[in-house]
RNA sequence: GCGCCAGUAGCUCAGCUGGAUAGAGCAACAGCCUUCUAAGCUGUAGGCCACUGGUUCGAAUCCAGUCUGGCGUACCA
């Protein structure tokens, strides 16, 4: 809000004194809140073509600078050339009459209007259970596409997953293994490389719950049905544990039906006619080479079978088909490797690579009082997203998930998560939520009215004006985590936004505090928890009204 | 070997499109409840920003190299 204002009149002020194509007039904040409440680094920026001191250059620029004083109080020249700008409180009163139009949209902006984004995430084979590394992919995916939502895009929320393929014939012949070992001989063999979770027993019990008998041959039909049902019992129990966190996605794409609608047959031929695939030793290679990677690579294996590569390319392509102007891919570390290929095979085959936004997240360890929670996948004794949940809820699971940009290795502390006290960084977020609408109740036992405020101007206490000059930024800073896809920046923002309320709490009272004073209090308070619930909801966070 | 990510306070992490004295939370220490929720507030202490060199008015930030940890590097996904 400041910033519009502060450049324009520096642009007509540059104008004057001759310079017609000035660079772009970058403010920010300054750390140290003695520099008041925006600087600039223009003066330093033209020193260069001006061939001028950056000092010099800055007094010419603020002797020449038309303002209102009673928007902007001071204008000051600091260090090697800085120009800090000072706000007046009439101008935060303004401002926060202003923020308090915009309702329970306060937040929200049109920066994507009319654009589509696509974003694909948690995408797990129904093989198994989500264990933590997938909350990390959902709740990213998740946070992300609230945030393109708040900033006005169409947003499609999709799940990819493939129920065709090995892995699901080796979840067919794990849970046969199991429910022979039950049923029949406890000596049965498990296959080597089968899925050695608990989980397998449990489908097996189940299985023998419902089809005891039926199944004793180990026939192929046997292994289709099996499969089927490990299939439906598995995605039941990873859509459950999706929608315990507030997932609910708007597409499913199953991988098989690029194949019966023969859109990878079509690729095939397509990249066979371009001259990018050929034949060899009798795979079915892609020209990688001849599109800036270094090795070609199987698409089509000897045996027939695809390798994941040509779906991937197919899928992507069908995304930019389906008239998406951002795709967006949330992947684990662990998948960087196809990123390179998809992109270069969809540039080759005429679409735009760069709407394609890859999120690669790097890995969740698990500790507790330092000590590493092992999370095997061959003893099975790994921990399922669900055990979490169950453990410390839905919210902590969530907020400490996205408190960390998403490309450091995230530490979840056990021990920190399942403390219900002041250590624990969700509740204080909540708990500024918590205590804005205990005031609200207060108002009303004792017959309060709540009004809009006449005169906002009243509100002079410096901590009165460091939380307007916070939830100012509320927009921009969704408007930023939303472009840098990361939600801790939204995260860190909330945190000392509730600082902020806190502060202010504690130095003002709100009730009793003189009927004008008060009703403008009330608006502060009012806005803050508008900012603060709009906040949660985006991180997919419950913001409670007692705690 | 090669590629990606990371290395910042005791711990977990921000800051990384170069800017003013490097920040936060937790932990430690010292204070604040007869007043709207003390799950709160105030203060103190804590740092060769992994290392070496370069680029410039200025580097935690950019470049090169070295070291350490994670993840990849399939006719697995």
């Amino acid at each position: 809000m400041q910033i519009e204002h502060s450049k324009q009149i520096f642009i007509d002020a540059l104008n004057e004194i001759g310079i017609n194509n000035p660079p772009d007039i970058k403010f920010e904040t300054p750390k140290n809140p003695e520099h008041g409440d925006l600087s600039t680094n223009i003066a330093m920026q033209l020193a260069g073509t001006m061939k001028k001191a950056p000092r010099a250059i800055a007094q010419q620029i603020i002797e020449t600078l038309q303002y209102d004083n009673d928007i902007i109080e001071e204008v000051s020249i600091a260090g090697p050339g800085f120009i800090n700008l000072k706000f007046s409180d009439n101008f935060y009163a303004y401002a926060l009459g202003k923020l308090a139009e915009s309702g329970d949209d306060f937040g929200r902006s049109a920066m994507g209007k009319g654009q589509r984004v696509n974003v694909e995430y948690v995408s797990v084979n129904p093989t198994g259970l989500l264990h933590l590394g997938h909350g990390r992919n959902a709740v990213i995916g998740d946070t992300v596409a609230s945030l393109y939502e708040w900033c006005g895009y169409d947003v499609t929320r999709e799940y990819y997953f493939n129920n065709a393929g090995n892995q699901m014939n080796n979840l067919a012949k794990s849970i046969y293994a199991r429910y022979m070992q039950q049923v029949a001989d406890p000596g049965f063999e498990f296959p080597e490389d089968g899925y050695h979770g608990d989980y397998i027993k449990s489908i097996a019990s189940d299985l023998i719950a419902t089809h005891r008998g039926t199944l004793k041959e180990g026939t192929y039909q046997d292994l289709t049905k099996i499969r089927k049902f490990g299939e439906n019992w598995c995605f039941e129990k990873i859509k459950q544990t999706l929608t315990r966190i507030y997932i609910n996605q708007d597409v499913f794409y199953n991988e098989d039906s690029l194949y019966k609608s023969g859109k990878i047959k079509e690729l095939i031929d397509e990249l066979t006619e371009k001259g990018l695939a050929y034949d060899k030793d009798g795979a079915k290679w892609l020209r990688f080479s001849e599109l800036g990677l270094n090795d070609d690579r199987v698409i089509v294996k000897s045996s027939g079978e695809p390798t994941y590569r040509l779906p991937d390319i197919a899928y992507h392509r069908e995304k930019f088909r389906r008239g998406f102007d951002i795709i967006v891919d949330v992947f684990g570390s662990d998948h960087v490797a196809t990123i390179p290929d998809v992109l270069a095979a969809i540039q080759a085959l005429g679409f735009d690579k760069d709407k394609v936004k890859v999120l690669i997240h790097q890995f969740v360890t698990l500790t507790e009082n330092g000590q590493q929670v092992k999370m095997s996948k061959r003893t099975g004794k790994s921990y399922t997203l669900d055990d979490l949940l169950d453990e410390v809820g839905e919210d902590v699971v969530r907020f400490f998930l996205l408190m960390r940009g998403i490309s450091t290795h995230l530490e979840f502390d056990l021990a920190i998560a399942r403390q219900q006290s002041d250590t624990n960084p969700v509740f204080y977020l909540q708990y500024a939520h918590a205590r804005i609408c205990s005031v609200f109740d207060q108002a009303k036992e004792r017959g309060i009215t709540v009004r809009d405020s006449q005169d906002l101007t009243l509100l002079k206490h410096e901590s009165e004006i460091n939380l307007i000059k916070l939830l100012i930024r509320f927009p921009e800073i969704i408007v930023l985590a939303c472009n840098k896809s990361e939600p801790h920046v939204l995260a860190d923002y909330l945190r000392e936004l509730a600082a902020a309320f806190h502060i202010f709490y504690h130095n003002c009272r709100i009730i009793c505090s003189g009927e004008n004073l008060m009703q403008a209090r009330f608006q502060l308070a009012g806005t803050t928890r508008t900012a603060m619930r709009n906040g949660l909801t985006i991180l997919g966070i419950s913001a409670p009204v007692r705690m």
